[in-house]
DNA sequence: ACCAGTACGTA
DNA sequence: CGTACGTACTGGTA
């Protein structure tokens, strides 16, 4: 029967520093650089015992410094030990902090280790009747395991503990926890630099200690060991006398606490989310909040923010409205939207003044409707939301168009900060260090089921407003106003329409390519398997590596975590290398099946008018692109031959003419050219030639019309990588050639562009000063990493630091072009318009007799949307389908 | 149900 | 040992 009280005391170096050895610090940091590791590793074990033992008391005790007691006693003691690595000291504190989070005393006494203190207050637990559970790494703790007190001891890694018991160190070592302390003695501790006795290990120690009881009784009768061991015994007895000193803990550490006020507490849960989102722990978070009780729980939705109305009727709304919503008004939407469409539940108002409002819609008549949507669709009615563009789907699947809007947070909060969640949960706890409640509890989204709850709905559209007063003074800060008002704002509108518009699709002809695909697909898997001779999933890696490297022998290829590569390049080589069939089936199954795979994706997202709509995310790509999901269009294939006729079954719609797409050529160099001011490279431009041939020619110092197509394809390689700050190495990898010769050609191409790798230079070292890149229109990304330790990170960070600006830079210059091309239709009353953005390319539907206007349009806007150093060029394509307007 | 790892499509 | 994304799948753990 276990007692009512039990105390769980941790060891928080020892464990720390187990858990840093454990896990690789590279899977466990922190986007800014700080190694977690040994948190991590603690704090999950901290978490599961807490979890499994179901302590009522609980305490850590640290070593304070290398000096105790014991040092002075033994000057060598623990000398050997190295200094613990930089990435572990810093965690320390970021252990305590944790600690300090979850409530926990941490407790530690100058000239005593952690040990003593457990120790001292398990003896003292002992004595207060508690259960007595002790986490550490060390062993010398064994010896205070009695029937109540029992040491948790890490066999390996952080996940699996040994529960040592009388019992279970009756069978270990054959003694009993008393027993321990003399055993250790005679056998030595390596690790605290202990010497033993020459000769006597494990096995020797306990045959002693159990012959004669004790190690006082075997000194004692030390003449009656006989032999070479019993030699040694007699010679060093000093020094086992001396380790049975420094091995024993001490159990009256004066620390004058109480063991009750370890209870533990219910956590404060704003400050453990805080402190484990800025250490990037999610699961780790969730897993403590969901296994320990919070104090704050219950305030986390407020009853009801005191003053929130429900407003019920047109009037009751339009007074609100009059009454309040003067200034800037911000909106909490609740419901649902994406592939172009939505539908709302509820909404919360925060006037500039501070009242509260909710309006259920899901219970609401015509005149409230339309009370609300006259002032939602009123331009001089100034709005804040966060994240518009699903409000603005689901307000325009009602026919109402959403003005006025002034302010975005979630945008906002995007600019400030790209890269990090921007969620209102998020952003309101980063910035206002507040826990709103769930929008949308589960359960509550069942179809006519209203049960708005006006406090959620109303504390969210609070927090929007104090985020927007707060947002755009950090906006301000880091220069973007001018990014968000005129270029990041207004394009959620302009995506929002591209959303609803979405791109036609030849349904039968995908209907047709599913079909013949997965028969190849079929073909294939067939073959594979009849060569290796049974069924497996060509799906696997894993039992692909297996019968590959291990049942056919086939030469190694890169190795992985998981042991080595399997992926298209490297079967290709292997191909080549060894001619194997299998490696032919494998890979054209690989072909066939993801051709079939991307299909099957489209033909389900198809409306009822074969229109397939997708979501433009503009707030993820810490550079500043937008990115396409559910479906994204923003990888539909186009290398393969295959590839292309899925992008022919992307067709002009019913109603229209045809479709348009205008890229840019060669942007990224481009922008290179104009940051970089380089002489030649902006002349390169000038000549109006083949650009990669021209620069070859500078590179080679031969005419254009003596460049091959190998020179050129070795420039063109080398240009684009620079972008993304390849090397030597990786050069030579891309041109099959070996590193000296990439370097010799890197040589080369910085002796005719100079000014290009001093812009990539200066890039890099700038943002190191500042904390940050930048790109035409000031559109930051922060980079600390580029200031890490850990080489493998600051090189990373360098590469991400000189790609930043330039594809960045792009995006700045394609929005803008959206923005112009989406006003320049608009404003000549045309009824064409854009579907789609892929980076560089926009694609446009041209309804009849538009294209000569339209293809003006675009180009021009596309063409002016930024003013560098050399000129921006835009190619068009004309066609009925995807592929055929490409080129 | 979730996560990491692998593979692969685009710019 | 070259940037930025999203998706599908496997196979492990919860």
């Amino acid at each position: 029967m276990s007692s009512e009280k039990r105390l769980l005391l941790l060891d928080g170096h020892s464990l720390a520093y187990r858990a840093f050895f454990a896990l690789p610090v590279d899977n466990f940091s922190t986007s800014t650089g700080q190694p977690t590791n040994a948190v991590y590793g603690f704090t999950s074990m901290l978490i599961n015992t807490l979890r499994d033992e179901k302590p009522t008391h609980v305490a850590v005790a640290f070593d304070v410094s290398r000096q105790t007691f014991r040092t002075e006693k033994f000057p060598e003691y623990k000398a050997t030990r190295s200094a613990s690595p930089l990435e572990f000291k810093g965690q320390v504190d970021l252990l305590r902090e944790v600690l300090a989070a979850m409530g926990i005393t941490a407790l530690s006494r100058e000239g005593y280790e952690a040990d003593d203190i457990i120790a001292t207050l398990a003896t003292q637990a002992r004595e207060q009747n508690f259960d007595v559970y002790i986490l550490t790494g060390d062993r010398d703790t064994f010896q205070l395991v009695d029937d109540h007190t029992t040491v948790l001891y890490p066999r390996k890694g952080v996940s699996d503990l040994a529960r040592m018991n009388p019992a279970a160190i009756e069978e270990k070592y054959g003694l009993t926890p008393g027993q321990y302390p003399d055993f250790a003695a005679l056998r030595g501790d390596p690790s605290d630099n202990l010497p033993g006795i020459p000769g006597v290990g494990e096995k020797t120690a306990t045959k002693w200690i159990q012959e004669f009881g004790s190690l006082g009784d075997l000194i004692d009768r030390a003449d009656e060991v006989s032999g070479k061991v019993g030699e040694s015994l007699r010679a060093n007895v000093a020094q086992v006398l001396l380790n049975r000193d420094l091995t024993q803990l001490i159990k009256d550490v004066p620390l004058g606490v109480d063991i009750d006020s370890f209870d533990i507490k219910p956590l404060d849960e704003p400050r453990v989310r805080e402190l484990f989102d800025s250490l990037e722990f999610k699961t780790l978070r969730d897993r403590l909040l969901a296994s320990q009780p919070t104090a704050t729980r219950e305030v986390e939705v407020p009853a009801a923010p005191v003053d929130c109305v429900v407003l019920v009727g047109a009037p009751a709304i339009r007074d609100w409205i009059a009454r309040h919503a003067t200034g800037l008004t911000a909106v909490a939407f609740e419901g649902s939207w994406g592939r172009g469409t939505g539908s709302l539940t509820a909404l919360g108002l925060s006037s500039a003044g501070g009242a509260l409002a909710a309006i259920d819609l899901s219970v609401v008549d015509k005149e409230s409707w339309s009370a609300l949507t006259d002032w939602l669709s009123d331009d001089r009615a100034l709005k804040c939301v966060h994240d518009a563009k699903g409000p603005i789907l689901a307000l325009r699947a009602k026919g109402v168009s959403l003005r006025g809007l002034d302010l975005d947070t979630a945008l906002a909060a995007y600019l400030v900060a790209p890269g990090q969640r921007t969620d209102l949960e998020d952003v309101a706890q980063r910035l206002l260090g507040r826990t709103l409640g769930s929008a949308t509890p589960s359960g509550q989204l069942e179809l006519g089921i209203g049960g708005m709850d006006s406090a959620v709905v109303g504390s969210r559209a609070q927090a929007t407003a104090e985020l927007a007063v707060l947002l755009r003074t950090r906006v301000a800060e880091s220069s973007g106003t001018s990014l968000l008002h005129d270029v990041e704002l207004p394009l959620v509108t302009v995506l929002a329409a591209m959303e609803v518009r979405g791109i036609a699709v030849n349904c039968m002809a995908l209907e047709s390519l599913t079909k013949e695909f997965a028969e190849k697909a079929a073909d294939a898997q067939r073959d594979a398997r009849g060569i290796a001779g049974k069924d497996f999933n060509l799906g696997s890696p894993k039992q692909l590596q297996e019968i590959l490297f291990v049942e056919l022998g086939l030469p190694k290829t890169k190795k992985i975590k998981t042991g080595f590569t399997t992926d298209a390049e490297a079967l290709t080589g292997l191909l080549e290398r060894t001619g194997h069939p299998l490696l032919e089936a494998i890979l054209r199954w690989r072909d066939w099946n993801r051709m079939t795979q991307t299909v099957d994706g489209l033909l389900p997202l198809a409306d009822a008018h074969g229109r397939i709509h997708t979501t433009f995310n503009q707030m993820v790509a810490a550079t500043g692109r937008l990115s396409s999901t559910d479906p994204n269009l923003q990888n539909i294939p186009i290398r393969t031959e295959t590839g292309r006729r899925i992008r022919d079954c992307f067709v002009v719609g019913e109603g229209y003419e045809t479709l348009l797409t205008a890229d840019y050529s060669q942007i990224e160099l481009r922008i290179m050219a104009h940051m970089s001011q380089d002489a030649g490279l902006i002349a390169a431009f000038d000549e109006g030639e083949d650009l990669h041939t021209t620069m070859a020619s500078r590179v080679f110092g031969v005419t254009a019309d003596s460049v091959d197509a190998e020179m050129r394809r070795r420039i063109k390689a080398m240009s684009y990588g620079l972008a993304y700050g390849l090397s030597a190495y990786g050069l030579a990898q891309q041109l099959g050639s070996s590193p000296d010769e990439a370097r010799r050609l890197m040589d080369d191409y910085f002796g005719r562009f100079g000014g290009v790798r001093d812009f990539l230079e200066a890039a890099v070292a700038e943002a190191r000063k500042t904390g940050y890149t930048q790109t035409l229109l000031g559109r930051r990304r922060y980079l600390p990493d580029l200031t890490s330790d850990n080489r493998q990170r600051r090189d990373m960070a360098e590469r991400m630091a000189l790609n930043a600006p330039i594809q960045g830079s792009a995006a700045d210059v394609i929005k803008v072009a959206m923005l112009d091309v989406e006003r320049g239709i608009e404003a000549r009353g045309l009824n064409s318009r854009m579907l789609l953005q892929v980076h560089d390319e926009l694609v446009v539907e041209v309804a009849a007799g538009e294209l000569d206007e339209v293809r003006d349009v675009v180009v021009t806007c596309m063409e002016g949307a930024a003013n560098l150093l050399v000129p921006l060029s835009v190619s068009v394509g004309v066609g009925t389908t995807w592929e055929s307007a490409g080129h």
